[in-house]
DNA sequence: TTGACATGGTAAATCGATTAACCATAGGGT
DNA sequence: ACCCTATGGTTAATCGATTTACCATGTCAA
């Protein structure tokens, strides 16, 4: 590989004034004829800065980490793509890691950081319980920012309008003329799940409807969850004409569900869920979703770690707005009786 | 942050005693209680040593790149926690980059790669018409392992037993009683759609059976892929009554396409699919598959990165075997007549 | 003519770890 | 007494880039 001591040697200048130029130092004063020499000797060469060199001399590694719970939920992939791209836009690398990592006893993080391999962490918790203490992760002087979480007192924080998003989708469903809404929510332990219920409730009273807290579950976001939380509320002896899921994986076990019970989707019971990922088109039938700034969501993160103000702060990604992707799971409540899962035989055609 | 020379201090020897007894070298002689002091004295310090200085010293960055064509495929994510739990037990980290990164002009692989921040790359090309000169991108010592696809000349490669996966699908159907197969591929341009479609075809040609030319399509791995692979099957005036879908993705599809043409599934039809992830299993039915040993995938390509020996090699990842998850999307096939996209009255409880 | 200042750079230290080459001392054999 | 070898380490160079401090020359004004 060329090194610098190469271009300065085509060039006819010193090392130090190779890389004085191609950084752009303004305090050099250089004729523009060597100015001139120096780039083309870089250009010529192909000479690309030693990573090592540089990281060991500015001690920064432009390398960050990118916690997360759950590599296969297709929410975290936009997520990532998102810090991906404003990464390679800001030429960091993105270094991956699953959550385990950080309770696997292998003290992942704090070896990374020791190792001064990573200037920052970007670290989405899992859903549920916390398990793992986080404040207690701020090792040094490494930045952390917690995704989708809540206020971690020393830890920067970026997350969703996770209410408007539920707001969204509930009004859909309001405008649809449905006054019986179920949801299916988070675990009520992690903040994602206090924020969509939260934002749940609220939409319903303002709309000056009753809240029927036998209609809210908060099993999780997994589909083995939506699965369950639908079983759940088809245990009461009415059901809901429209289900608002706070998460599109549990959408795809709210669906099955309701097919097992022999239901339709959207003439018996409609739904809408949180999150847009492609499988939302791929299910029969294909799901309405609110689309959250995922992308957005994983970029903010890579520049509040960038940013050279280190102060700890706590961002909300409103932009671009939640914004409703109709498919085919919502349509208008039936006029007549309210259907239960012991109404379950009509016609296969009288979906809208 | 705590460097050699702190710990050589408080053990009173030389940094280089430190780093020599720390890395285990042999040929150094040290008495008993020196290299005690040195190893108490590196655990009292919490001593990790820098990265960035041990890679400019020994040019070796102990990290690899790992390139995909698409984050959001849950495939791709099983793939990625096996490599990933394969390096970091081998002390490795793992850059992400989507495969964009190869062809948006940035040069982000030979950026990378010429900063020496990476020792190696595995890749997965997209499906699909191979846009991407795979072979070009050998650069210098640099190695490349290549998953899933074919031969490449000069770049070693790690693939799945495709062919043997999609006779286990085969097999289960024949063992269903089921004669009258359909297939639902990747691209023919593809390694992986030449080998699952290669593997079909043998399958059921050892069964004794007629091959249908009508019904193996080739549109793809995505779930909008598969929708359009079952609408075309149902173009024509007779159905299989099984399909084999060469990815669970494509599976969403056409079950999202079969439940449109009004036919119900295992009754009419049953979908076998290759790959087992999470959402297998939230969908209605349930979709019976093959699951494939992808994060063994990942590890293989790992080891085979980090393995000294740098000869070119083309492995093929067999164990665990190919295994069949028997769900709900397959059953026995209808004795009577064979169903059309035309028969779609029927019960909804006329399911096996 | 001398001092001041601008011009156009360069020299050398530094970041932290590794490793090839070397060295001081003690003990043992002859 | 002298050489040899083993013991137990150490010294110093090196990896490549950055950055602070400095220097040689030329020009201009007083």
């Amino acid at each position: 590989m060329v090194k610098i001591s190469d271009v300065a040697a085509l060039a006819g200048v010193s090392a130090s004034a190779v890389s004085r130029v191609l950084s752009g130092d303004s305090t050099l004063r250089v004729s523009a004829a060597t100015r001139e020499r120096v780039v083309a000797a870089a250009r010529d060469l192909a000479y690309v800065p030693n990573h090592a060199g540089r990281a060991l001399r500015t001690s920064r590694s432009r390398t960050i980490a990118l916690v997360v719970p759950d590599v296969t939920s297709a929410v975290f992939a936009e997520l990532a793509s998102g810090a991906e791209d404003e990464a390679a836009s800001r030429g960091l690398a993105i270094v991956l890691a699953r959550a385990e990592r950080l309770t696997d006893g292998s003290d992942w993080l704090r070896q990374m950081v020791g190792e001064a391999r990573i200037d920052g962490v970007i670290l989405q918790l899992p859903d549920g319980p916390p398990h793992i203490d986080v404040e207690s992760m701020a090792i040094g002087r490494t930045p952390i920012v917690v995704i989708n979480s809540e206020d971690h007192g020393p830890l920067s924080t970026v997350v969703l309008d996770d209410a408007g998003g539920i707001r969204t989708a509930v009004e859909h469903l309001l405008g649809l003329g449905h006054t019986q809404l179920g949801f299916v929510g988070g675990h009520r332990s992690s903040a994602t799940g206090q924020r969509r219920e939260a934002g749940f409730r609220a939409a319903i009273r303002e709309a000056g409807l009753p809240i029927q807290d036998r209609w809210i579950t908060s099993f999780g976001y997994s589909g083995a969850d939506g699965r369950a939380a639908m079983e759940a509320l088809a245990s009461h002896d009415s059901l809901p004409t429209a289900i608002v899921v706070a998460n599109l994986n549990a959408a795809l076990g709210v669906l099955a569900a309701i097919h097992a019970l022999g239901l339709r989707v959207p003439t018996d019971i409609s739904i809408v869920a949180l999150h847009d990922v492609w499988y939302a088109d791929a299910t029969w039938p294909p799901i309405t979703t609110v689309r959250m700034p995922l992308s957005e969501l994983g970029a903010a993160a890579v520049a509040r770690l960038t940013d050279e103000d280190s102060t700890v702060t706590h961002a909300t990604v409103r932009s671009p707005e939640p914004l409703l992707v109709v498919r085919q799971s919502t349509g208008n409540p039936r006029l007549n009786s309210r259907p239960t899962h012991h109404d379950n035989e009509r016609s296969p055609h009288d979906q809208h």
